[in-house]
DNA sequence: ACAAAAGTGTTGACTTTACACCCATGG
DNA sequence: CCATGGGTGTAAAGTCAACACTTTTGT
């Protein structure tokens, strides 16, 4: 590779990543909306330019922290998007990423220097976005839907555990189906995400339910 | 983004392909010996780095052709590598893609410009490889496995039809397990990546075995 | 004792596994 | 007619889907 060739000069990375949330039956993902040139006025998916100095998840993880005031959230590459004319003022390739938390317990910063705003929009009501997002929001919707029946991502909505009926709702509202309780149970379990703690939830006048948390590390199935 | 920022810098986008070929049961990956520093002698997965012009699968299919003369691949994105320094000379991040082809098919450059050696290496015996690519390839295998079973990656490797025996044969090599007769046919059928066309094998002292052809199109299974 | 939500078990349908014999072809 | 490899069916075990009643708690 010849570092002065001009076919390999003025390329840059995205990291981009789609954060969602479940507030009472309704999946959310977290919009921003730009304060700059290009796509000014326009809502997006958090993310920009990753720094020459960082590895691909910490850059995303920076930019989340920058233009939203979140932290420690846990994220998972998912694609990349490459179409040469996808961002408009240089060649940029940008590297999905997902994750899922709690609104209720993030401080969202509604403007900061390079954002005019930022809001949970429910997934069904996306506007036009800025770039490709609306592309890769579609893209990342498709992989969290994957990825809850497959790895432990949902342990960052639940942190401190969560029941059996919370998370049937949490996977109703994701999948936007509907479950019978008692199949929901013994499907989740079989799954072995979750394991039991002994403790039950805090109750508010009916029987309080088991609590469980998400296991750390999440075997793979056989595929065949 | 500023452009100038040396943040932004030095940046570029590596395309990897793992190319896969199965041959009388064994499993077996293309390498190339390069020719030029860094890492020049070592062998390494096929691929280089992507021009700001064309779109990553494409630049991926233009290195695979420069650096073996192989053409008319089909190949798919399946993840990112991007640690800091995982290229010694700047900044870059790796898009990796696998693909399956027939080895008897193609004619191998065994020499080019840029490489010195091409070859296809048993992955069970694959030598320390250039750059991460060691690491690369492990997540290619990996990825391999799971596409034969919900995609129909293996049609470049079967382009005029395939038979359920040398299907069979083909599933347990990658998969490196046994199956029995009976079961994989109706496994694989009821996967629903295959039709039956109405022509037979051409025989060759025994029964002529029934052509199948893998779909053009695939749809996905429920997940929950 | 009532309201509200959690927890649990069984049956029939379907799917998966294990296993052995017959068939078509070329020589 | 024999050797080679291709094709098929069935019974037992396991998994999935549908369904209703009992338990715990607070008030």
């Amino acid at each position: 590779m010849d570092v002065k060739n001009k076919l390999y000069k003025n390329t840059g990375i995205h990291v981009i990543t789609a954060l969602f949330t479940v507030e009472q039956g309704v999946t959310k993902v977290l919009l921003i909306k730009r304060k700059n040139e290009p796509f000014l006025g326009d809502w997006v998916l958090t993310g920009g330019a990753l720094y020459n100095t960082e590895d691909l998840e910490d850059g995303a993880i920076r930019e989340l922290k920058e233009k939203t005031g979140i932290e420690n959230v846990e994220i998972k590459q998912f694609k990349v998007f490459g179409k040469v004319n996808r961002s408009p003022m240089m060649r940029m390739v940008a590297v999905g990423f997902i994750g899922i938390i709690d609104s209720k317990r993030v401080h969202l910063l509604r403007e900061t220097r390079n954002t005019s705003n930022a809001d949970w929009f429910p997934i069904n009501k996306i506007p036009p976005l800025g770039y490709d997002h609306n592309e890769i929001l579609e893209e990342a919707i498709k992989e969290l839907r994957v990825q809850i029946v497959k790895s432990n991502i949902l342990k960052s909505l639940f942190p401190d555990g969560v029941t059996l009926p919370e998370l049937q709702k949490t996977y109703e509202a994701i999948l936007n189906k509907k479950f019978d309780r008692r199949n929901f149970r013994k499907k989740m379990l079989s799954l072995d995400l979750i394991e039991d703690t002994n403790l039950t939830d805090r109750f508010e006048g009916n029987k309080p339910a088991k609590l469980y948390r998400f296991k750390k590390q999440i075997e793979n199935k056989e595929i065949f």
